[in-house]
DNA sequence: CAGTGGTCTAGACCACTGA
DNA sequence: CAGTGGTCTAGACCACTGA
């Protein structure tokens, strides 16, 4: 099976620039010398290089050329994944304890976030996930009802949040902060730490076309978990 | 300016993802029908499918068809910038202060990541990264001499190690980790922070082509340094 | 078999840049 | 002006799937 002609050029542009034939900055060939080199036609080599733009590999600028990019900014992909699969996928026990579930009126920096008029009602969960009955994390969380009406009727030792909002209410948008902090006295309580263990806090907020869903707050003992990535071109 | 063809599909397919026209798992219209729908070639519509499974929205079976894809797994980027950049952005000053810059024999552990035999030279810099006086990062920090021959003459209160190495070793490949833990003791009293307070840790390394380039251990006190991300269709 | 996506071609017109 | 990228068309052949 010989390889699709638009992946020869990829990859040759690619190669060259893993060898520093192309410094960052400099001038890499035009479709048409491309054309020319390979044999193909021109949208072959634009949906090659129009790939590679798309991984940050080379800059273009219409009129004047294509450029390898500077690499200063190189970026990996951080992926949002359930906790429950994560834990699935190692092979062990998930489990999940509901230490809170209820309506509350909505406190003054939380209606903000969420787009909620201040006292308006908010859904509030608090829930601990073990691995294999380890605490692996503390997950506070706010659901703006509109979005998820049932929210508390769900059975949350079945099923996560996460899962659960992923199907009422397409997300759109996700923000995050990612930080290192301690826990409070009642999340160290519920997690079997001392409010002086390290914790990695992440708190996101997720919103659908302008609408905010959910804001959360994940706290998890910092011995005991990490996240883990990678770029590769 | 009209817009172009392949946006005013790529647009339709996205605003009903959004709108949750096609759920997760649905079959989306085919080629074809957007050929008749809206008009334009196959290649057209191709082109906007193309960049929405780019995108991670949509799924594609040779000889089935497009479906909505489960958003189970939504991705993020996560930007490895320049410390040095990060802090001139917010307007602020930068200044690192280098407390040590020397070959040593490779270690066990270390030996393995770079791909070193055990007790070959490599080089090891320790440098503090101060925010307007503050110190922000601890950056433990070893390269394989041989993509950084002239590493160790560098002068590092001018150019920080990151920006240097992209200059003179391509980098093609990184995996890091990010965790909460707390600084040894030497690491607390450079960073002027006592060791029971958190800190978010990132263990970078950085390779081309299999070889590996540096390993680099970054330590930021909790309370000062936050990642921020958000994801965006 | 009909329908799907995967890919390619040989041309075209355009906007933009810099000499 | 010549050269660049941005985009499109109308066809084509193919591999794959499921009835």
């Amino acid at each position: 099976m010989a390889q699709a002609p638009y992946t020869r050029v990829k990859d040759f542009l690619k190669q060259g620039l893993a060898e520093g034939r192309w410094t960052p900055g400099a001038q890499m060939p035009s479709e048409s010398e491309l054309v020319s080199q390979f044999q193909v036609s021109r949208m072959t080599v634009g949906r090659a290089i129009r790939e590679l733009q798309a991984e940050g590999l080379v800059t273009r600028v219409q009129g004047v050329g294509t450029f390898a990019a500077h690499l200063a900014r190189v970026s990996s992909t951080l992926t949002i994944t359930d906790l429950h699969e994560d834990i699935l996928s190692r092979g062990h026990q998930h489990q999940a304890r509901v230490v809170l579930s209820r309506q509350e009126p909505t406190a003054d920096g939380l209606a903000q976030q969420l787009g909620l008029p201040l006292g308006a009602p908010v859904f509030h969960t608090l829930i601990i996930h073990y691995e294999n009955g380890v605490p692996l994390q503390c997950e506070d969380r706010y659901v703006n009802p509109a979005c998820a009406p049932d929210y508390l009727g769900v059975d949350f030792t079945q099923t996560t949040p996460t899962h659960y909002l992923l199907e009422v209410a397409p997300l759109w948008e996700a923000q995050y902060s990612i930080e290192a902090g301690q826990p409070s006295a009642h999340e160290a309580e519920l997690l079997g730490i001392t409010p002086a263990d390290p914790c990695l806090i992440i708190v996101r907020r997720t919103m659908n076309r302008d609408v905010p869903i959910t804001l959360a707050r994940l706290v998890h003992p910092g011995a005991r978990y990490q996240i883990h990535g990678q770029f590769k071109p």
